[in-house]
DNA sequence: TTTATTGCTATAAAAATTATAGTAGCAAAA
DNA sequence: TTTTGCTACTATAATTTTTATAGCAATAAA
């Protein structure tokens, strides 16, 4: 088989060489699990997020959470139009199906820590 | 608490905010989990690999292999120096607590194409 | 009146990833 | 015998992603 013949996965119009890296797409940029992170334990309004996350840039936050919300994983919800604006960010029943993963990888760094450190 | 003033965790000379960010700077690079997910089934040479992920290049492979070797996850072993070489890549103990996260990033992509195709 | 908060965006620099080509020593095919 | 391919990569440059820094408009508090 050609290296161009290799089995490609569709999902929401891109495409991954497998199954792995299809998960990763959609989670797998430097902060998108840790904003799904924060989010497992409730909704979150934007400044809240930037909050917890005192490290990540605002232009990368919104740009992960802008990803988030096209793959389907979480919601944006505008409670007022006009400033002071109020938004909040949840995950969404999909989103929710994550949660697993998620609370893997947290509860993995938390044991290295713990396990593995100096 | 000021923004400076947020608790950081150490390891392995990196700095992270959170748990979830230390899993991250780990495996979170484009294709680090699609290369543990592949060494989890058995010791792979490097040819072997370029095989199983034709869409990576090689200048990528060749990095975050080297990371993943870094963060002491897997182990290359070369068998011969004069060519034709032979490098052998593998999980090392601690690459292997990794096993059930990996796992679920992967069954999440079945999962995904199964349940949520088109 | 100055300062702070809201949820962002604009511009430019740095870092990560990709594209393309090339290396050396050996073996098999033409 | 010349060409081709295999091994495990590296070099150079282009593209994409992430970061750094500053700024916005409306509102409210100091």
């Amino acid at each position: 088989m050609k290296e161009s013949e290799h089995k490609m996965l569709k999902f929401n119009g891109k495409e991954y060489p497998c199954c792995a890296s299809l998960t990763m797409g959609m989670i797998g940029g430097k902060w998108k699990t840790v904003i799904l992170f924060h989010l497992l334990k409730k909704t979150l309004r934007y400044s809240e997020l930037r909050k917890e996350m005192p490290t990540v840039t605002e232009r990368t936050l919104s740009l992960q959470l802008k990803a988030l919300e096209e793959d389907g994983l979480i919601n944006r919800k505008v409670y007022t139009s006009k400033p002071p604006l109020k938004v909040e960010y949840s995950l969404t029943d999909f989103g929710k199906t994550l949660t697993p993963i998620i609370e893997s990888i947290a509860n993995w760094g938390d044991f290295v820590l713990e396990n593995y450190s100096d």
